[in-house]
DNA sequence: ACCATAACTGTCCGATCGGACAGGATTGAC
DNA sequence: GTCAATCCTGTCCGATCGGACAGTTATGGT
């Protein structure tokens, strides 16, 4: 059953980013993906090096966004520094929260995943982005705040689907994390 | 090896307890929790009868401390069950941190973790939290709140230890979920 | 000492897993 | 049709895993 390359490619990423979200990564086999996609797993193997280069495939652009953030943040003026960081982790969450859901799963797999060349782990992301929700403040209990303002936001967008709108359900997270962060 | 079978299963369930939060459950084996422990993997499953067994015997104080709550919160006054939700949620985390940290690491076998006779599932755990956080209210933004609380409460006790003695780090769980919740 | 029970062990088993590998099938260009 | 490249497959491998099992050791009571 030939199909083009990147088609199949496609389908196996789409599937296991699923599985690994509903069943972690060590959860789901890989046969478990090939199956469902209708191939076999030397021939899933055969596209992907390995499980893990899948994994990693499936979280590249998500670390890119944040790191992309989290740069942007470090340049971003202190009084607004913490507004911004709420809105742009909101907006990161949302367009990945597949891949959340899937970080969410395994977070020590996830903790030790570093996109190639790059050494940064998910342990110094989060802590860049506490610091910048802080508003780079070092006071414990303004950072504790920032983490809770990370899982609301994060654990509430990889809940199952709600009836509202995308842009509703953005607008209540940023919302709510502002409350948490005394920004509102 | 001898020593008596009540301190080698606190032993075991104390590092299973661990590991499980830092691996995950399927990424720890038996022999790794018995490794640690001292003793042989047969021994270990002399002890338990099997891996699940051990995982249940970890969450049930949670999940009975839960269950009490949710079974109190269902008496509650409906003007101030979501506040009492907070402050109860608040204390079982704090309480169970590890625990806490264990489901977050594998929240598909927690959901399917039940107390033996009682067949209520993680998933149904949380709406009954969630609708108590809500006010009863089926409205979804405030629904969304509730899950937002839910995270933050919840991620943020199980990270990493801070500057802050365990009566602040509750107060200020307290706070920051009542303000997202618009109680405060 | 004897005995029953509890505790412990090494070994084995079947299942699953990620991955290697040789060979066959498909595709598109010439 | 031929050919090279891509794609796919079944099979096999070694490793790991949870658990079964028979046998040995330790303990406490009589």
């Amino acid at each position: 059953m030939a199909r083009s390359g990147a088609v199949l490619r496609g389908q196996l990423l789409d599937v296991a980013l699923r599985l690994f979200g509903q069943r972690g990564f060590r959860g789901t086999s890989l046969q478990d993906i090939a199956k469902e996609v209708g191939c076999s797993k030397a021939s899933l193997l055969y596209h992907f090096a390995s499980k893990e280069a899948i994994f990693n495939e499936l979280l590249t652009p998500s670390m890119t966004a944040f790191d992309a953030l989290n740069e942007t943040l470090q340049n971003a003026p202190t009084p607004v520094v913490a507004r911004q960081a709420v809105e742009g982790f909101v907006d990161v969450v949302i367009r990945y929260r597949q891949q959340i859901a899937m970080v969410l799963q395994q977070a020590s797999e996830a903790a030790e995943a570093s996109i190639e060349g790059n050494c940064t782990t998910s342990e110094q992301r989060a802590e860049l982005l506490v610091t910048a929700l802080s508003g780079r403040s070092t006071d414990p209990y303004v950072r504790l705040r920032s983490r809770m303002a990370i899982g609301a936001i994060t654990v509430a967008a990889a809940s199952p689907e709600t009836d509202m709108s995308t842009e509703a359900a953005r607008q209540e997270l940023v919302d709510g994390a502002l409350r948490l962060l005394c920004l509102a």
